[in-house]
DNA sequence: TTATTTGCAAAAACTTTGCTGATAA
DNA sequence: TTATCAGCAAAGTTTTTGCAAATAA
């Protein structure tokens, strides 16, 4: 795998990333230091660093695919009004992989926890609005 | 809510199905009873469905949104080679919700357990495939 | 009767891919 | 030098939506 400067750029956007942006996120993050480069450049680059366990593709619920700097297993909590994913600070509870021997005679490889609710950002905005609505 | 022919069959199919569907897989079933049925009916339908909690939408990985006949919050297991995915039979950890209070302030409303593994039939597959390259 | 729903087709949203020129090692 | 990669654009996949005709209640 060659060390691009598109490739660099990207990796040490997303390492560097709070949240845990799509690719399209990241594309408009990377393109202000790159502004020559495309989407697709930013989709084969995340696919090609998943693999090589360099970041970790979140699997995990939303309409698009997020991406992690971090590609040791943790779990996540995500927004359901504005899709904004956060770690959860907690490790993983190796006890879940055994729960799931029973069924169907699946051959279980892993487990996802996720967590859904609401950011501090769109509680915010809730209560705003709220406010609004009473007066 | 009126209760149409379609929704009818749609809500019948999906509550007899053993596996979880894809909006199109169910069309497919779904079509052998009325062949003229439109995808796009398949999929407000099922938004309707979920909305009114008759159903529900798995939040879960995967390409493509899969949906479950039983609205009763419960585990699942995905198979990653195949896509297919089933129950677990094991009660929601109650526990689990309360990990997450911690970060960031946000404000838990819930959480999605999902294991990956092999199904039974991809397992019968790999050795196959396997018995084949040792001959 | 009439508000809701359907079928159809077009569009939207997201992601992947083929090709040609550029480039890291 | 050359196998890999980037940019571009086209195509693929999945889901949503506008509209006129049909229909449940």
């Amino acid at each position: 795998m060659r060390m691009t400067h598109q490739r660099e750029i990207i990796l040490q956007e997303l390492k560097m990333a709070k949240d845990h942006p799509t690719a399209d996120e990241l594309f408009q993050r990377v393109r202000k230091h790159l502004p020559k480069i495309s989407l697709g450049t930013v989709y084969r680059n995340l696919e090609i660093l998943a693999e090589a366990q360099t970041i970790q593709k979140i699997e995990v619920g939303g309409r698009q695919k997020r991406f992690d700097g971090n590609p040791m297993p943790h779990y996540h909590v995500r927004c359901v009004q504005c899709g904004r994913v956060d770690d959860v600070p907690v490790g993983r509870i190796k006890a879940l992989d055994s729960m799931a021997l029973k069924p169907h005679g699946y051959k279980i490889l892993d487990h996802h926890l996720e967590f859904t609710g609401i950011c501090p950002a769109c509680q915010e905005k809730g209560l705003l609005q709220h406010n609004k609505t009473l007066t």
